[in-house]
DNA sequence: AAGTGGTCTAGACCACGCA
DNA sequence: GCGTGGTCTAGACCACTTA
């Protein structure tokens, strides 16, 4: 008994799967919608006891958890599962180099609506050894120090993305750019005043699944991927002067740019390894 | 017994999620580097018999399927599991959206190492109705009608990423645009043709887990996020003329574009919902 | 207090793919 | 054939949150 297949001799739906879908079908088509309690574990035994004479609620939540990996539903004790609902924020890479607005405005700037929460960023500046990445990226020496100014990023105190920025130590030690707070005219001002002023971006966008770390950092659910995304920035001379690696979690955020005919694609090889 | 935590009184750590925390760490610090077996679920019971007094199989298979989930391993019946090893192609928004070169150097651009891999896509044109997005993206009248090119690109006929064209049905009926092969010229050449020469792109990243058919037509592990990439093509009056929504697999790619200074962001507010 | 999901046990049988 | 992971059972006890 139990596991009923679509056809004899061909190999059964698992009836965890069947569980699975069959919920999937009905949050895509509405039966449950987003912010909606689905079935608890109990009442789905009990359904599913009947239709495929499954006894063990551990199948029922092999089922949930497919669901739960997929990004598309959470347990919310005591009271059952629910439908996963986002609301995300626009992120604009090319916000980033911006050398004129103060530097808390980039923040502000990913924001499209303004629904009357308050970012606000935890600052933290140190001085570090290169990772190979950061090194391979800035064309440093081996061995050669950089300064680093993380950032998390936060709407009314709930984290929404990680920003740590690196330059070489030489470069800005003992300037504003390693002040541990808001720069009213901006770290990337600082770095033209030095005469290094950016002028050219190159972006990078690695999609994956979060560290624990990370989980930790920006309160990560299950099934919620993140995109890490380095964006180089290259000083009139054509040199590195500053790589920033932004984790951005996909549940809150759309990413967005424009491009346009005039600004032909004409990329240079990536010379250096993945993160 | 078992279930040893950190300190008495705080909540200790599941012991799945220890096994799976171990696992992780000797991924990470090079213990089991990408492509190599880690123990089989026989060894990691016995290990960890000793260890915390772990007797079921089941415990063990909770912790090796938070790193299953997480994209770090992959079993492989009848061998075990191994650490999953991943190759990048390029993908380049910004190819997208050029007129010169015929079309199907866009996607042979996009590979960055020529590693002897042949490119191919497969093509099928329909004719269909807009989706929410599209028919928000195009600004189209309700009910309005759009042509349909769905490509599926290859690399030695294993799947890359699929890529979906729409354009209001009235402007391509009876053009090459629809027609399912090739163009040489390529179709964006061909809304030049017609008076709409695409200048301006707007672009958006959703990142999430895939879809059941995602799944299957990318031939997608578990733990593996996808971009939705929509990418809205506007022409020189300023009009949307079309929309492709790509969907790229986080494991096969890195995205990537750059960024000038003069090029200012100034991008509209997106006037439309997610998909 | 009651009900929810979270963890874990100790088995069982099976499908698959390699040797 | 053999060992691997895949599925499923029938329980148990626990932690947590809300009513």
């Amino acid at each position: 008994m139990a596991a009923s297949g679509t056809h004899v001799g061909m190999k059964p739906t698992p009836v965890y799967q069947q569980i699975a879908d069959d919920l999937r079908r009905q949050i895509a088509d509405g039966t449950f919608p987003p912010g909606s309690q689905i079935p608890t574990e109990a009442d789905l035994l009990e359904k599913y006891g009947e239709l495929h004479g499954v006894r063990s609620r551990q199948t029922i939540r092999q089922g949930l958890s497919v669901l739960v990996n997929a990004g598309l539903i959470e347990p919310r004790r005591p009271k059952g599962y629910f439908v996963i609902e986002r609301k995300r924020l626009v992120y604009r890479p090319q916000a980033e180099f911006r050398q004129k607005p103060p530097e808390v405005d980039i923040f502000t700037n990913l924001i499209q609506e303004e629904d009357g929460r308050t970012p606000t960023q935890d600052i933290e500046v140190s001085i570090v050894e290169a990772t190979a990445t950061i090194r391979e990226h800035l064309r440093l020496e081996p061995g050669e120090l950089v300064a680093a100014r993380r950032r998390v990023r936060k709407l009314d105190d709930v984290p929404y993305n990680l920003n740590d920025s690196y330059v070489r130590l030489s470069l800005v030690q003992g300037t504003d750019w390693m002040h541990p707070g808001d720069v009213a005219r901006g770290t990337n001002a600082v770095l033209g005043e030095l005469g290094h002023e950016l002028v050219y971006g190159f972006h990078e966008f690695y999609l994956r699944m979060p560290t624990p770390d990370e989980v930790l950092r920006l309160s990560l659910g299950p099934g919620v991927p993140v995109a890490e995304h380095l964006a180089t920035a290259f000083d009139a001379s054509g040199n590195p002067a500053q790589i920033t690696v932004n984790v951005i979690p996909g549940d809150r955020h759309v990413i967005v740019f424009e491009t346009h005919r005039d600004s032909e694609a004409n990329l240079p090889r990536i010379p250096w390894g993945a993160p």
